[in-house]
RNA sequence: UGCCCGGUCGUUCAAUUGGUAGGACAACGGAUUUUGGUUCCGUCUAUCGAGGUUCAAAUCCUCGCCGGGCAGCCA
């Protein structure tokens, strides 16, 4: 295969599993029908952020054009300048650019072709395929029939040619308020498909495009650019979602009336998963509400809420890879997703330590103010990730949850009596629990055993829980923002008519520890580098960060066998 | 009750196009382990229904049933 495209993603480029999208070029190819290669193209409409299930698309269509040597275009579908914005352009490119996709220099626009448009619309209007009705939108909007009745004919519709062209004309030049002509493609206002019931092809609209400015005042609708747009730039294949499929009797009708290149659309469907939604409505809804902190926040599907909370752009790459596309509805589990976060986050997250709620752990037999360093493994995956020195000394913390005063049977971390290990350090004992006068315990208290400096015993004895720790004296203090799934329900937009799918919001989404102490070589990490806090997650360092004071977002928890035992009542 | 699309393990995608229903995730069990992580091994579970064609049907046909989309001068 000649790779000619602009986005080689060198760690997934395997070609995965067939589905019907590829199975259809790989005909359309044998068929002769792309001699001048596979052309996809990526068709945000420039108005909201983009999130998970727009990743999709853009893995579609720019997976498609590498495997098959061919070229994806961005577009950004433009027409319709009340709701696009230059912001959303840009942050677009960037979302994209991050996921690892690239275009090259095809930054294409719909509005690009605006005069190539209007001089097709006044082509159709000459062939007595297109003609401009006066019907004020109410009236076109009665007359266009409903889902079991035909619609009726507009006492515009067989006017002459020579008019429509001309009033047309003055459409464009403005002679007109909005609302009050628009084009219309003359097909058949009895057709089965309401899409086809003399679909309108230009509304006058005086706003400002963010590209076009104040250039026009007409602008066409979605299905009479579109497919012009595909065809301009040699699309050879119009990959969208389902919604679409009604449309493509016309998409195919304006092709094939203007005799211009048939770019093929063909229709998949769109990526949903669990507990989250995508609606832009409803993510709107989420921020203008302030139920999140904003479009960055790190509990949003959003690109820009995955990246802040530290989601590998490879993980979702490789998460719609192996989801596949086909016709049927789906949900896919968020529990998949976060299998490819943990699998690649594994791969190349450096490890740490750092202890999220501090118990404090006083080595009695530790000489008062020593310190040593020990050294701990970067990471196990990667030998190349090479070695740290960890400070140690006899003021530790460690983590609350690894000690029980009176342990379960299945607890086998530190408790009363009880022999433990402190990774890359000393086998622990505990002799003594400390509380306050309310029964809190406050301290433990514990003696080590010098033989087993680095965790290994010279007499092969066992200890059956390895515990994360951070020396008190050289801690770094840290916030720490967990978060959990944004509703506590598979389908949160799935409510009953009385019901209110806010209902379904987790209250418990983000939980924010202000006392968290890490170890000091975590001082290097950069904001958005991410990293494993052993034992507990993937973490990533927030832009809120300071100076003064680091902060963290948990990414994804590590699998925890134990807490299933805990459920179970081990 | 118009037109279009879809229905395969809990989830999702496959099935060389009519020839032993398979993978991944999830779940469950076990081995290894200086992360109760990783890795490894194993187990469990599915063709919406009824007819028909055929030596043979997830696949083709018929009729049902269920789910989704469509009546913007949105995309």
């Amino acid at each position: 295969m000649t790779a000619t495209t602009d986005s080689p993603v060198a760690d997934d480029t395997d070609d995965g599993p067939n589905d019907f999208l590829r199975d259809a070029i790989n005909t359309d190819m044998a068929d002769g029908r792309t001699s001048n290669g596979v052309v996809t193209r990526f068709p945000p409409e420039p108005n909201a952020y983009l999130h998970v299930g727009h990743a999709k698309a853009i893995c579609v269509n720019f997976g498609i054009a590498e495997q098959f040597g061919g070229r994806c275009n961005l577009r950004f579908d433009d027409t319709n300048p009340v709701r696009e914005e230059q912001e959303y352009v840009d942050s677009m490119i960037e979302d994209i650019r991050w996921l690892g996709f690239d275009w090259g220099e095809r930054e294409l626009y719909a509005s690009d072709y605006f005069e190539q448009l209007f001089d097709w619309a006044c082509e159709l209007i000459n062939k007595g395929l297109a003609y401009v009705d006066d019907q004020s939108a109410d009236q076109i909007r009665a007359t266009r029939g409903s889902l079991t009745e035909p619609g009726q004919n507009s006492p515009h519709r067989d006017r002459a040619a020579e008019e429509s062209l001309d009033l047309f004309k003055r459409m464009r030049a403005g002679e007109f308020a909005d609302g009050e002509k628009v084009l219309r493609a003359k097909i058949d206002m009895a057709a089965p498909n309401v899409n086809l019931r003399d679909p309108v092809m230009y509304r006058i609209l005086r706003a400002t495009h963010h590209r076009t400015a104040d250039e026009w005042c007409i602008y066409p609708m979605y299905d009479w650019a579109h497919g012009q747009g595909d065809s301009i730039e040699g699309v050879t294949h119009s990959l969208c979602t389902l919604e679409f499929e009604d449309h493509r009797p016309l998409y195919d009708w304006y092709i094939e009336q203007l005799g211009i290149f048939p770019s093929r659309q063909i229709e998949y469907a769109r990526g949903n998963i669990t507990y989250t939604v995508t609606s832009k409505r409803r993510l709107l809804q989420l921020v203008e509400k302030g139920l999140v902190s904003n479009w960055d926040d790190p509990r949003l599907p959003t690109l820009q809420g995955m990246r802040r909370r530290g989601v590998p752009p490879e993980a979702i790459r490789r998460f719609w890879r192996e989801v596949g596309v086909a016709k049927r509805e789906n949900n896919v589990e968020v529990s998949l997703l976060e299998y490819y976060m943990r699998d690649h986050l594994n791969k190349v997250a450096p490890r740490f330590m750092g202890v999220l709620n501090p118990l404090k752990v006083v080595i009695e037999n530790y000489p008062e103010g020593d310190v040593e360093h020990l050294e701990g493994v970067n990471n196990p995956e990667d030998p190349s990730a090479g070695t740290r020195q960890i400070p140690f000394g006899r003021e530790l913390w460690i983590e609350r949850d690894d000690f029980m005063e009176d342990p379960p049977k299945k607890f086998f971390r530190l408790a009363p009596g009880r022999e433990v290990r402190l990774r890359y350090a000393y086998f622990i004992t505990c002799t003594q629990v400390v509380k306050d006068e309310s029964g809190q315990i406050v301290e433990i208290r514990c003696t080590y055993d010098p033989a087993t400096k680095g965790g290994d015993s010279p007499d092969g004895r066992k200890v059956k829980a390895t515990l994360h720790w951070v020396a008190a004296s050289t801690a770094l203090q840290a916030q720490v923002r967990l978060y959990d799934r944004l509703f506590t329900v598979e389908n949160p937009t799935d409510v009953a008519d009385d019901e209110d799918w806010l209902d379904n919001l987790n209250p418990d989404s983000l939980q924010t520890l202000e006392t968290c102490y890490l170890e000091p070589a975590l001082a290097e990490l950069k904001v958005g580098e991410g990293c494993q806090f052993e034992r507990l997650g993937y973490f990533c360092v927030d832009p809120d960060s300071t100076s003064q004071r680091l902060v963290f977002n948990r990414t994804v928890a590590l699998r925890d066998a134990w807490s299933k035992v805990k459920k179970k009542g081990g």
